[in-house]
This record gives C-alpha cells, sequence and structure tokens, in this order.
RNA sequence: GCCGGGGUGGCGGAAUUGGCAGACGCGGCGGCCUUAGAAGCCGUUAUGGGCAACCAUGUGGAGGUUCAAGUCCUCUCCCCGGCACCA
C-alpha cells in the first residue's frame, strides 16, 4: 500500500491546476456566483495561520457551486497603499513600491501553497496606477456632483505620524497605528458628503443577507434620529439659538440652553458676554481636550454660565440662562441644546450641579431622584397639558413655530492624508479658477519619485517638496496653478475594488456594463468583523454614487455577508511578532500538508467564531485524511453496491450540501467523518460510493480528492464533476430509536421501524421488561406519543 | 450605560429548533502489535453511588411554563465584539 505523501500530491496536483488552466473564470450564460474575499494589505511579515481561514471557506464556497454548476468568479488582490508600507519606506529608504511588491510576492507564494482556486488572471493592485486611475476617476465624479469638499474645521492630528486622522482611525485617545495621543490642528481637508446617502444607507440594510450585528452596528453608526429645530430668542439681541431636539413635548420644561464650546454664535456674542474671559478660557480648555476624553467624563459636568444672556423659551416666554458645556458637541445637531433637566439624565445632572430649576412636564416619574425619560402625559404646559406625550412634540413643534428634521450621527468623511503612499487627489489648484478637477484624459494622477518619505511636520504631503509636480497649469486657464499634494486614505482603493475584478484589464471604463450587469452584486462577501462600519460603510456609499451615475446597475455592492472568526495565538493572545507566538502556515504545510490544514482550520468551530489555534489537534484532521487514504485500498473494482451504508451515504450528500451552504464547515467536516468511520467498518466499499465520498470531500481537502480520483482510475479533474445528489427516500432509515419514557424519564430504547402507530409503540413499551417495573400497579394517566420518535407513558 | 453574540465533559465543540444531552475531534486511561519507541488498531472516558444490571444528578445561577427545557418566559451573574454625554 501506497503512503499517503502529501508533498508529492499537492506538488503535482497544484501544477496540474494552472498547467491546465482550471480556475479561470469563464464567459459563459451559466448563472454566476462571486465569491469574494476581502483582499489583504500585504504586510511585511507574511501571513500567519489565520489569515487563511477565510479565504479556505470561500475556496469551499467556490469549488461547491462550481460543481453545481455556477459559473465561478473567485478572485484575489492587494490593498496595498497605507501607512506601514510608508513607514517601512521611511525607516529604510527604500520606495514602498518595492517593498510591496516584494509583500505580495511573498503573499502570493504562501496562498499559493493552499492550493486556492484563484483566477490570478484577475488580480488587482491598488497601487498600480491602472487600478488607481479609476479611483481618481470616481473622486472626480463625486466632485463633479458636489460631493467632495473641503473644510478647514479642526481634524485629530498625531504629532508623531504628523498627519490628519478621521475619527475611525483613532483608537480611543490614540492613533490607531503608532498609539499616540492625538491632538487637535485646523487644517485644509477633503471631505466626502457620505451623509448625504445616510438614509438610503439605513433603508436598504434590510434587504441585505447580513449578521443582524454588522446591520446593528452600522444602524447606530448613521444614527438616525428624528426631532424638531426650534428657535430661542436671545432677549435684547437680533440673534437667536437654534436648537435641535427630540423632545419637542418637554419645551415647558426647558429651564437653560447650552452651546457647545465650538458653537459659532459665543464669538458673535463676544461683547454681549460679560464674563468673556471666563468663557474664552473655558472654550480653549476644550480645545485642549480630546473628544475621546471629553466624552469620557461621564461623572461630572463642566460648564460656564453666559453672563448677561437671556434665552426665551418660545413657549412659555420665560427667561432662562444660557451657558457653553462641553457635554454639548458642536458637530452633531445644531451644536446646541434646550436642557430639560426633568426629563434628560445629562441635563439633570448638570442643573443640580449649577442649582437650576427642575420642573416636571411629564408625569410618570420621581424627579427628585432622576429625570423621567419615559412616556406620559403633560403637565405644567399651559394649553398642552393632558396631552399625550408622542402627540405633543409634532403640536408643540408647530407651536412655537419649529420644525420637525432629522438629524445623523454619521459625519462626512475626512477623506485627505497628509502622505507620499496614497492615491493623489486629482485636482488643482487655481488663484482664479480655485479647485479644478484634473481632466479625465488625463488620470492617472501617478505619484511622483521623491527623496524622502518623511512628513513635512507642517501638515503637508511629502509631496508638497516636489516642485516639477506640484508646479503645474490650470486646466481651465492655462495658468501657472499647483496640484493638490493630499493623498486619499487607504480605504479609498477598497471602497470598490470588487468592481474592478470584473473587468480588470479595461482601459477604457471602470468596469464594462455588461460584465457589470452579469457579476455583479458579490454573492458572498467573507472578512473580518473588524470592518463593520468603516470599510463597509464606505464601500456601500461609493457604491450607491456609482449606482446614481450609472456605472453599476445595483443599489448594494455585497448580497451576503459572512464574519470569519479571528485564530488567536494557542496562549489566547493575538498572533504576532511581537507575542512571537506566530505559527507560519508554511511550517504546517510542510509537516501536515496543505489539506490537512484546510481541513483543520474548518474543523476548530463554528466558522464566525473567534477560536485559539492549536497545534496538538492538528493530527485528527491528518488522521483523518490518513483515514481516507487507506479506505480507497478496500473499495470494490467491480460496482458492486454496499446497500448498508446507503441510508448514511445519502445522509451525508445532504448534510455536507446544506452545511457548505450555510457556512457551517465544522458539522459538514464531522458529517464526512461518521461516513468515513462508518466506511472503515464495513466489509466492503462500493466504488460508486467512494466516488461520491471524494467528491464530497473534494472543496476541503481538493489535493488529496485528484489523487483518489485518478487512484480509482477515474477521469478528469474532479473540480469539473458534478456535485452528488442525495435520494430522500435512501435517507429515511429501516430502523430507527424509539424512546419509551415514563414520567418523562427515558427507560428504555427500542430498535424499531420509524412508522410505528401508538397503539404499537405501546404495546412494545408494555412488553418492555425495563419499563414495566416502571409502570405496574400504577395506572397509566396519560399517553403522549411522537411519531417516529418517543412514547411518554404517565401514570 | 446601550446594542449584538455567547456561557454545554479535562479541551475544541454537536444537538433535525421543545423530544435519547455530550455527535465529531483532541487529550487521558487500558489493551493489541513491537526488542523498544513512533505510527496504527481495539476498548474506555460527564459526575456521584454500585462488582454489576442499574439508580440518581447534570448544559453559569434562581424561579416559571410543559407530559417533556441546553432550547421558550421572568429575574440574575459572568465572558467576547461594537457603540457611547447624539440632545
Amino acid at each position: 500500500m501506497r503512503q499517503y505523501d502529501h508533498k508529492k500530491i499537492e506538488k503535482k496536483w497544484q501544477k496540474i491546476w494552472e498547467d491546465k488552466g482550471i480556475y479561470k473564470t469563464q464567459e459563459t450564460d451559466s448563472p454566476k456566483c462571486y465569491v469574494l474575499d476581502m483582499f489583504p494589505y500585504p504586510s511585511g511579515e507574511g501571513l500567519h495561520v489565520g489569515h487563511p481561514k477565510g479565504y479556505i471557506a470561500t475556496d469551499i464556497y467556490s469549488r461547491f457551486k462550481k460543481m453545481n454548476g455556477y459559473n465561478i468568479l473567485h478572485p484575489m488582490g492587494w490593498d496595498a497603499f497605507g501607512l506601514p508600507a510608508e513607514n517601512f519606506a521611511i525607516k529604510n529608504k527604500i520606495h514602498p513600491e518595492v517593498s510591496v511588491s516584494k509583500n505580495i510576492k511573498r503573499f502570493k507564494e504562501q496562498l499559493s501553497i493552499l492550493g486556492f482556486s484563484y483566477d490570478w488572471n484577475r488580480e488587482i493592485n491598488t497601487t498600480d496606477p491602472k487600478y488607481y486611475k479609476w479611483t481618481q476617476w470616481i473622486f472626480l465624479q463625486m466632485f463633479k456632483k458636489g460631493l467632495a469638499y473641503q473644510s478647514y474645521e479642526p481634524i485629530n492630528w498625531c504629532p508623531n505620524c504628523k498627519t490628519g486622522l478621521a475619527n475611525e482611525d483613532l483608537d480611543g485617545a490614540k492613533c490607531e497605528r503608532c498609539d499616540t495621543v492625538v491632538e487637535k490642528k485646523p487644517l485644509r481637508q477633503w471631505v466626502l458628503k457620505i451623509t448625504e446617502y445616510a438614509d438610503r444607507m439605513l433603508e436598504d440594510l434590510d434587504e441585505l443577507n447580513w449578521p443582524e450585528s454588522i446591520k446593528e452596528s452600522q444602524r447606530n453608526w448613521i444614527g438616525r434620529s428624528e426631532g424638531s429645530e426650534i428657535d430661542f430668542e436671545i432677549e435684547g439681541i437680533d440673534k437667536k439659538i437654534k436648537v435641535f431636539t427630540t423632545r419637542a413635548d418637554t419645551l415647558f420644561g426647558a429651564t437653560y440652553c447650552v452651546l457647545a464650546p465650538e458653537h459659532k454664535l459665543l464669538d458673535e456674542l463676544k461683547d454681549n458676554i460679560k464674563n468673556w474671559e471666563e468663557v474664552e478660557g473655558y472654550k480653549k480648555e476644550v480645545e485642549q481636550k480630546t473628544e475621546i476624553e471629553r466624552t469620557k467624563e461621564e461623572r461630572e459636568k463642566t460648564g460656564v454660565k453666559l453672563e448677561g444672556i437671556f434665552a426665551v423659551n418660545p413657549a412659555n416666554k420665560e427667561k432662562i440662562p444660557v451657558f457653553v458645556a462641553d457635554y454639548v458637541l458642536g458637530h452633531y445637531g445644531t451644536g446646541a441644546v434646550m436642557a430639560v433637566p426633568a426629563h434628560d439624565q445629562r441635563d439633570f445632572e448638570f442643573a443640580k450641579k449649577f442649582g437650576l430649576p427642575i420642573i416636571e412636564v411629564i408625569k410618570g416619574g420621581d424627579i427628585s431622584k432622576e429625570a423621567f425619560v419615559g412616556d406620559g402625559i403633560l403637565v405644567n404646559s399651559g394649553e398642552f397639558n393632558g396631552m399625550d406625550n408622542k402627540k405633543a412634540k409634532k403640536a408643540i413643534t408647530e407651536y412655537v413655530g419649529g420644525k420637525i428634521t432629522v438629524k445623523y450621527k454619521l459625519q462626512d468623511w475626512v477623506f485627505s492624508r497628509q502622505r507620499y503612499w496614497g492615491e493623489p487627489i486629482p485636482i488643482v489648484h487655481c488663484s482664479d479658477c480655485g479647485a479644478v478637477a484634473v481632466p479625465e484624459e488625463d488620470l492617472p494622477v501617478e505619484l511622483p519619485k521623491v527623496q524622502s518619505y518623511e512628513p513635512t511636520g507642517t501638515g503637508e504631503s511629502p509631496l508638497a517638496g516636489i516642485k516639477d509636480w506640484v508646479n503645474t497649469k490650470c486646466p481651465k486657464c492655462g495658468k501657472d496653478a499647483k496640484r493638490e499634494t493630499n493623498t486619499m486614505p487607504q480605504w479609498a482603493g477598497s471602497c470598490w475594488y470588487y468592481l474592478r475584478y470584473e473587468d480588470p484589464k479595461n482601459d477604457n471604463a471602470l468596469v464594462d456594463k455588461q460584465k457589470e450587469k452579469y457579476w455583479s452584486p458579490v454573492d458572498v462577501y467573507v472578512g473580518g468583523a473588524e470592518h463593520a462600519t468603516r470599510h463597509l460603510i464606505y464601500a456601500r456609499f461609493w457604491h450607491k454614487f456609482l449606482y446614481d451615475i450609472g456605472v453599476v446597475s445595483y443599489k448594494e455592492p455585497f448580497l451576503r455577508l459572512q464574519h470569519v472568526g479571528l485564530i488567536n495565538a494557542e496562549d489566547g493572545r493575538k498572533m504576532s511578532k511581537r507575542w512571537g507566538n506566530v505559527i507560519n502556515p508554511d511550517d504546517i504545510v510542510k509537516t501536515y500538508g496543505a489539506d490537512t490544514l484546510r481541513v483543520y482550520e474548518m474543523f476548530m468551530g463554528p466558522f464566525d467564531q473567534g477560536v485559539s489555534w492549536s497545534t496538538k489537534s492538528i493530527i485528527g484532521a491528518r488522521r483523518f485524511l490518513e483515514k481516507v487514504w487507506k479506505l480507497s485500498f478496500k473499495v470494490k473494482k467491480d460496482n458492486k453496491k454496499n446497500e448498508s451504508l446507503q441510508a448514511l451515504l445519502h445522509k451525508t450528500i445532504k448534510k455536507v450540501s446544506e452545511d457548505i451552504e450555510s457556512f457551517d464547515f465544522n458539522t459538514a467536516i464531522s458529517q464526512l467523518m461518521i461516513l468515513a468511520n462508518q466506511m472503515e467498518k464495513e466489509e466492503f466499499v462500493g466504488k460508486d460510493d467512494f466516488k461520491t465520498f471524494i467528491l464530497l470531500l473534494s472543496p476541503f481537502a481538493p489535493h488529496i480528492a485528484d489523487e483518489l480520483w485518478e487512484m480509482q482510475g477515474l477521469s478528469g479533474l474532479v473540480y469539473e464533476q458534478k456535485w452528488p445528489e442525495y435520494d430522500q427516500s435512501l435517507i429515511k432509515e429501516q430502523s430507527i430509536n424509539f424512546v419509551i419514557q415514563v414520567n418523562g424519564k427515558v427507560r428504555d430504547v427500542i430498535k424499531t421501524n420509524p412508522d410505528i402507530s401508538e397503539r404499537e409503540a405501546l404495546e412494545l413499551a408494555q412488553k418492555s421488561e425495563k419499563v414495566k417495573k416502571w409502570i405496574e400497579k400504577k395506572g397509566i394517566k396519560k399517553i403522549i406519543f411522537v411519531k417516529g420518535r418517543l412514547i411518554n407513558i404517565i401514570v
């Protein structure tokens, strides 16, 4: 008997697959299936065993779908812009392009030994000018539609990276990349109007086959709330405070107003505020704090009263004081609130601290202890007394001439970075024409070669120092002008890459319309949960924009989303060089084989759940494959069938098919093991049955599958075979274990046919010695009979 | 604090959605084979009691619904992920 030599077998088949080009995507009319991995950032560290988990799953799924007659698009590429490559370049004085292509080569090698069915003809790389030409093109379309604008608002500034960071790039109060505490600094930025799409992104979530948790966090992230905008006159001054509130029903209980420290009105009221110095000091103090610090101070509210300023409550014309306090945020709502201490906990705490009146206007709570935020009937509200508070929201808003509006937590997306290694923003600044789009025929605006990648530290990109690149002519008037030196964030390239796979080499369009119509949308998208609210929101936003301008024909990019649970190191920590706990897939493949690694990673536990790596457990997967290997030597050469195996075989076809479809790979493998164990016990294995077994195993362990296929004298490649079908009539067991309970406790289990009737079951039960002793001398009170399962005798 | 997902043997995890709890695998124990080991094979492995057949207990905890609860309901404790003064 030949030994199972994974090294030989895996090399052999990988070469055959490549030579025959069987994974090349076909242009056919058959139904399509687009299976996509979140493409990796090719870091210098290479892959650890956790990385391929998702890729193994998509590979299994693709192979399964292909064998079920689908035309498959299963591509891979590289998200290669970003800070690590740039930092590496700064340190080692090597152009990022060089290290990136080296890393890609390494990643590709590591992936290739795992036997994936990627169509490498469609490989893309976000840093390839032919690719980012279209990233820039999309930006230009947004610019033309007024969705990209410049803004000088203060942004998060990392003094170490010397770059601006979006809120999303922060980790607590620190820079996500380098752990330095960030500051605030006003910088000119490009911003994308993602807020314009907030409502649509929220609505269309309902149609997606995504995990509920992701949909929920996107809803939170978008943070839609309906409320009212109401004006408060300032006494004696011709100015108004516009507040946003979701509780217009409590307007009669508003006993003061609060402005955010960033609120513009403060400066406008400078001359009227008697304690301006104090107010200004407070503003400065708040500026020092990051938003994170500010929002962390849950206990103690701070603020300063604006002396000499009074607002007028439009409901009851009461004169109320105005404060500046940092618990009100400048960028949310109108940056100003009406405070109702009786019915908002934050206002309640503030009012207690500053000794402000607390007036109950909704009945139902005990406002001496805490704010009552529930629903109820209005009191102390003039003509609205007795009204239901939900009704009162609209009624009171109208009464004071306010308007019903909608606000979002979602903020516009700061889209520029003061960095070298990113897509240049295709804009030219002209002193006469302002910001002018680079003509589309001049795209891509390529990154120039530079001497130093160091950030300038002034907030400008290293590109600013390259005079012959920066200096150009205005595309509009031809006058001397300067190029935009900001680059795009890493998210940019990943916002639309899935479209490029559909038509990766097209120089005339982002994607051909026919091809887009055929392949879109992505049927299954697999990746880590950490991208729930960033990548997935940005990509949806871009996609909807592309839909609006007619580039794509579907509203949503990703129909179904599957999470991959991370694999941690054996010690439970993240696998990282830093902890020295990294397991390299190359080593595992060398010792056990790619097929073993694939089977093991899918068998470890539920696919979307995190697990710790266990090198000692991997032996189980290897033993399983060895067992299958040995089984092949007891296969009958003629077509004799082993009848006693049929029920289990067909049950296995059913279970494995269903489990792959639902990404329950662990139970699919377990079922294959059960079948293999049974086959081992049998006298012999029929050739057809073993053939079926190979087919079922092949998505998980494609190399050994092809080898066994060949050993059985079967022709062709397993990938090109048809997926087996099950026969429902065969699945039905001839005999089942029928449970007999007395008073709900199992007293006997008998083998019988599944169609046994209640009367027959009762007779059998009464015959059983084990049951007899529990029911004799007691009257039977009740019988519960569940067909094909159990009988429960109550005595 | 809010939202989402969890808590089952020594370990990873199963459980046809209310019907034999612990499938499958790892590890352990005993045995076969071997000069010996490795590999492999066979048996065993939730806990307590018993020589045994068997009996009792058992899915984080406390109640409840039901003939029947890991699964449904109420309360509660713990773990993981996300969001967080959002007016």
